[in-house]
DNA sequence: CTGAAAGCGCTTACAG
DNA sequence: CTGAAAGCGCTTACAG
């Protein structure tokens, strides 16, 4: 048996709702039984029961994280990995614990999400990736539920979210190749349905209208975040009788398959073709050529995804649910995209 | 005000503890009521308070995992978060919940261990690496919580864990290579303090040492898993009067800045040297030349460790408590070891 | 097969 | 500044 408050009070010499005060910091306690009751704790080693004291105060200090699985996702691996240190660091230092579940499908998600809420398990929720008619999102808003958005939504363009400018981003990255003497640059996107990979394909597009270049649509393609993708695209890429002399690519790991293609090919980069990506992985520096890149801050996106959940549900000032949080990004030059054309 | 017990009971003309047995399918429950109540609680849209039962069961279905946290492990990202992926999929299953928390050095570690445990937040801990003389383990250890490690422990060889044989792993990689003719081989391992370090130096010695090859300590470097640390073994490596002609690398990630450092130098793999290394990162197949590594099946590693785990704390058996899991690895050749020496 | 009662460990008005 | 009492939502012997 674990020691309770009452096991100190009794040492103490003082009542329960005493000790339970000490604990709190309540103002009104002199010091003297203050100190006092600390000691005994100490002696004791005691330690407040999470549980018991969720139940009275309807609260858990706890925020729930799903964790997307479709196997396509899984190169994605170090980008989760790196929102969920950032979002538990920064739980851990406001005294929020991160509960993680899961799903094998939408469904799936929407069943675990309902458990942790309806379960009073979390006191929010963070969703990791946006993704179009998300139910998740859905079930949360009807239930005003407090939770963040990693992206944005559509549907509910309000939502308390971080996010990158990705529109910006993207133009950004194709700016960078433009201002390189490129006129015919392609675009390998993402999965059609998420958010992320409908801006940075609108900020493409922006960047190219504005600079007066066509886009065609053989060079455009969207796909999942597949090792492969990249890899497959580039054999009708490089065969087109216009090909692109330049890339823009919705994910580092993409570009790996990409060099990967027109390595076997035949083709040189960035001398055959220009690429830039995002997201900035660790190992894009590490290539060769080592890979131009918009850092987006990752980790950054998750700590403060999880400060503006946890300030929004303390507090309790509504307005904080609908707050849209940009992490400024940035663009890393290096080899992959350092060929001026003329 | 979220829908109780209480209030079903009263709708359904039973008592509180009526519906507390529905639920949790008691036996001597007549079919009737049961139904009835199970009616009810559908129509309220009833959700048992998890609080409240973990109060009285004095259990609280989930489990800890602990985050490394130390920059040089960032490279780990994917390995870290397949495991997770494996312990949340199976947790899930058996209707539990991933808590996770993180610590900046090994005395916080120690500290977010303390909460958890301590504020009886969890039923037992998944620790996802091993080290020498980790506090962590002597915490819980000493305190007879249950737990299970992702490797092992020299101290206390009989703890509930989930390894790979890496002896074996790395015996097997150095054989690969000796049976495609070399005999300067080398090997650039992790951080000295880690047991999978350890071990799989010991299983390269053993396989050259029966081959009667002979091993200079020149060939041998320990760093950490960092980027740079392959990447900067290569000029050392390669300026060598002896130079190896094959490498075992304790990680892909390590492997990737062993390749650049090659590439710098103008060496070629795998003509000018062979590489095998582990862990088979999903990248490893689209490098280029597409690494040798030996899969360790790291999801499937988190999923044992869960089950294990949740196993031993649901069947109270203690023996459970001092099992050791051994999950098979398989070597998978591509061409970064595809040439014999001859 | 079912109910009344006590209790899990804590918090918090209400008194004093 | 401190205590007695009620209550958070559930479970579980104890009776019947």
């Amino acid at each position: 048996m674990a020691v309770t408050i009452k096991d100190v009070a009794k040492l103490a010499g003082v009542s329960p709702s005493t000790v339970s005060r000490v604990l709190s910091g309540h103002p009104r306690i002199s010091h003297k039984t203050a100190s006092k009751v600390r000691d005994i704790m100490q002696e004791l080693g005691y330690h407040p029961n999470i549980m018991a004291k969720s139940l009275v105060s309807k609260t858990t200090k706890s925020i729930g994280v799903i964790l997307p699985k479709p196997a396509e996702e899984l190169f994605l691996n170090t980008f989760f990995m790196e929102l969920i240190r950032g979002i538990v660091t920064q739980a851990n230092r406001s005294g929020y614990d991160i509960v993680i579940s899961s799903g094998a499908n939408e469904q799936e998600e929407v069943n675990a999400v309902q458990r942790l809420v309806y379960g009073g398990r979390v006191d929010g929720a963070i969703l990791l990736y946006s993704r179009q008619n998300d139910p998740v999102v859905e079930f949360l808003y009807q239930e005003n539920f407090p939770f963040v958005l990693v992206g944005r939504n559509e549907q509910y363009p309000d939502l308390l979210s971080v996010d990158t400018n990705n529109i910006q981003a993207a133009y950004d990255a194709t700016r960078h190749l433009i201002s390189f003497g490129h006129e015919r640059i392609g675009f390998v996107s993402g999965p059609k349905n998420l958010m992320v990979s409908k801006d940075r394909l609108k900020g493409y597009h922006q960047a190219m209208k504005e600079a007066g270049l066509a886009v065609k649509s053989d060079w455009i393609v969207e796909d999942d975040f597949l090792q492969e993708s990249g890899y497959r695209a580039m054999s009708f890429f490089m065969n087109l009788p216009e090909r692109p002399t330049a890339l823009v690519v919705i994910d580092d790991v993409v570009s790996f398959g990409v060099l990967r293609g027109l390595n076997e090919l035949g083709f040189k980069v960035p001398s055959d073709l220009c690429i830039v990506s995002f997201n900035n992985n660790p190992l894009s520096e590490l290539y060769s050529p080592p890979l131009s890149s918009v850092d987006i801050g990752i980790y950054h996106l998750g700590y403060v995804a999880s400060q503006a959940l946890i300030q929004a549900i303390q507090d309790e000032d509504k307005s904080l649910f609908s707050k849209r949080h940009i992490i400024p990004h940035r663009l890393i030059v290096r080899e992959s995209s350092m060929h001026h054309l003329s």
